[in-house]
DNA sequence: GTATAATAACTAATATCATTAGTTTTGTAA
DNA sequence: TTACAAAACTAATGATATTAGTTATTATAC
């Protein structure tokens, strides 16, 4: 029994690289036991349940995915912002598919971290929103409204809901172009 | 061992219970056969595999959503019938949680029935959208978007994304009203 | 440096899952 | 009525997560 000298964050990352590269559905404690040398039991000493793996997964995507929405907003605003807002998160969708996967997937339990940095993505959409004169209600129904298209986008690309013809970013962009000139033309 | 009638629609039709009551992945070869008063390996006798079934739920998915939306445009046209189409898309999945959710499965294999069912949806709403003059390639934009939209609300609302603040639909409605909106703006 | 305690691995076992092989029963058609 | 196909069954296999209990390793206290 030479200790090979696991914790939390190795498995965590050797997940997510499972994840990424066979589908989070392939995450099982007899993959990830055998992708990092060690027999199924032995995972249990530094978690409680794939319940819980999978949920830090998930935080972890959330936490990584907030991260590059920030960065991508930094320095821009109106339109501007909200076009590269909607770009970094299809991109990331594409370079992360089992982690970004985690992080729309249903949990078990609910949790708060998620469910905090989900809130912080609301808060900074809400933000990106300001620079048109909108009612707080209209607004509210706008960032649901681009939350379901970055996520519908996504999510539609992942399952292979789109035939290869042309880009399915530059549909993302003229889409969320053409809400804006929306939003305008209300001004 | 009395005869219990079992025939691929009923079971199929089991499995769509199944999954509308207790989700998608609680649809199980042995959680069918109970449900069924049935062994497990009875079932090999109608379908030859879990995967067999999943797919069958799926094309009856489709084909239950398309006719729905079918129904929806059904003597309207422009900008209301895509708000129709928008709602009973939005309300087929509230209704069919389960059913709705094997339609968006990636399949372990491609299925031409589904395949099929998912480009005469797009048809659809190609042909909505003809109400306005767009060219061919924005016209595909704009129907990628559609898709988008309707779906990531419809997904997000599942995963319990939303908050109960106000009702969902009437966020999916402003969203669609505004991408017209734009549409207009643009002629 | 050595004893001790915590920890990280292990083996063995259980329960659930899908699936296969082979068998029995039932219903129907000749 | 007999024969055959279909639909159920039992038994078994191999994968899964998880638990209990055990051993070995590492770090800490003295």
């Amino acid at each position: 029994m030479p200790r090979v000298g696991l914790d939390q964050s190795k498995i965590i990352h050797a997940a997510i690289e499972l994840a990424n590269d066979q589908g989070l559905e392939q995450v099982t404690i007899a993959a990830l036991a055998k992708k990092l040398g060690v027999r199924p039991p032995s995972l249990y000493n530094h978690f409680s349940s794939l319940i819980e793996i999978r949920t830090k997964i998930a935080r972890e995507g959330m936490q990584k995915l907030e991260d590059t929405l920030i960065r991508s907003v930094a320095g821009k605003s109106g339109e501007e912002a909200i076009l590269s807002f909607s770009k970094q998160y299809l991109t990331f969708a594409n370079a992360n598919p089992g982690l970004y996967e985690a992080t729309i997937q249903p949990m078990n339990v609910p949790d708060n971290v998620v469910a905090d940095t989900s809130k912080n993505m609301i808060d900074l959409l809400v933000q990106l929103l300001s620079a048109f004169s909108l009612t707080e209600q209209e607004s509210l129904h706008l960032v649901r409204g681009l939350r379901s298209i970055v996520h519908g986008f996504a999510s539609l690309q992942r399952a292979g809901g789109f035939q290869m013809n042309f880009k399915v970013e530059d549909s993302l962009l003229y889409t969320i172009k053409l809400l804006c000139d929306g939003m305008k033309a209300k001004q």
